[in-house]
DNA sequence: TCTGCGATATTC
DNA sequence: AATATCGCAGAC
């Protein structure tokens, strides 16, 4: 493994290090580095969607799309819990838009949000369950420049910008360039999987709340974050 | 920094 | 009629 690949897992390992503050970014990825990254075992995916969801925290995301390479790693998720969650889309059973949610845990749940956003969401449990993790927001590691574009946004990547870049789910999946065309798929394939890197959320970093911009079952603390991370969603 | 609003697919 | 959102405009 490449040293500054070590120097970055150690500095994500680091006592009260939080590998998504902007300063712990100076770290170039190469492609050939990401592309040997092994997509997560299938039973990862294959438990409750509370258990799923923290355990997203600080795991890699990869996408290529029309020859385009973006990597990120998950800060923000939201678990949904299926037919006993009346905030899910899988509350009042399949219908054409939510059938991949009742797949087998390891497939990709994309949706159209108030017809114009996307959502990317990560299906797990058994097949039959439709419980699902929604990815909120990730910090980009790798395709920044790409991501931007896809964002529509102009000027220089400084600070500012490159915290909006993922910072909300519809963010996430316009910079990615996901789109309903991923719905279906899983997440351990070359051109789409979800990996380790080694960085296991220090407890007192774990943050948990309600899920945003839901009416139902708003007493629930089913949104997992790193707490303190500048890429979120929301402060 | 904070509000309200418009865009609009899918489901009930 | 409501929604697992975002970016913008205009008020503070």
């Amino acid at each position: 493994m490449a040293v500054r690949t070590v120097r970055w897992l150690m500095n994500l390992s680091a006592k009260n290090s939080n590998p998504n503050h902007l300063n712990n970014l100076f770290f170039s990825w190469d492609l050939s580095l990401i592309e040997t990254l092994r997509p997560l075992a299938h039973s990862f995916y294959l438990r409750s969607a509370t258990k799923v969801a923290p355990e997203l925290l600080g795991k890699g995301l990869y996408v290529r799309h029309k020859k385009k390479h973006f990597f990120c790693q998950i800060i923000e998720v939201e678990a949904y819990l299926g037919s006993t969650d009346p905030a899910s889309h899988a509350f009042k059973g399949p219908t054409q838009r939510n059938r991949s949610m009742f797949e087998e845990g390891g497939t990709c749940y994309v949706y159209l949000s108030y017809g114009l956003n996307y959502c990317m969401n990560v299906v797990t449990d058994i097949e039959g369950k439709g419980s699902a993790v929604l990815i909120r927001s990730a910090v980009p590691l790798f395709g920044l420049k790409e991501i931007a574009k896809n964002r529509h946004i102009s000027g220089p990547l400084d600070a500012k910008n490159i915290k909006n870049l993922l910072s909300g789910p519809g963010k996430l999946t316009q910079g990615l360039g996901i789109d309903r065309s991923f719905d279906g798929m899983r997440f351990d394939q070359d051109a789409l999987k979800i990996v380790d890197l080694k960085y296991t959320v220090p407890k007192k970093q774990l943050g948990f709340s309600p899920r945003i911009g839901i009416s139902k079952a708003k007493e629930k603390n089913l949104r997992f974050f790193i707490k303190g991370s500048e890429f979120l969603s929301r402060p």
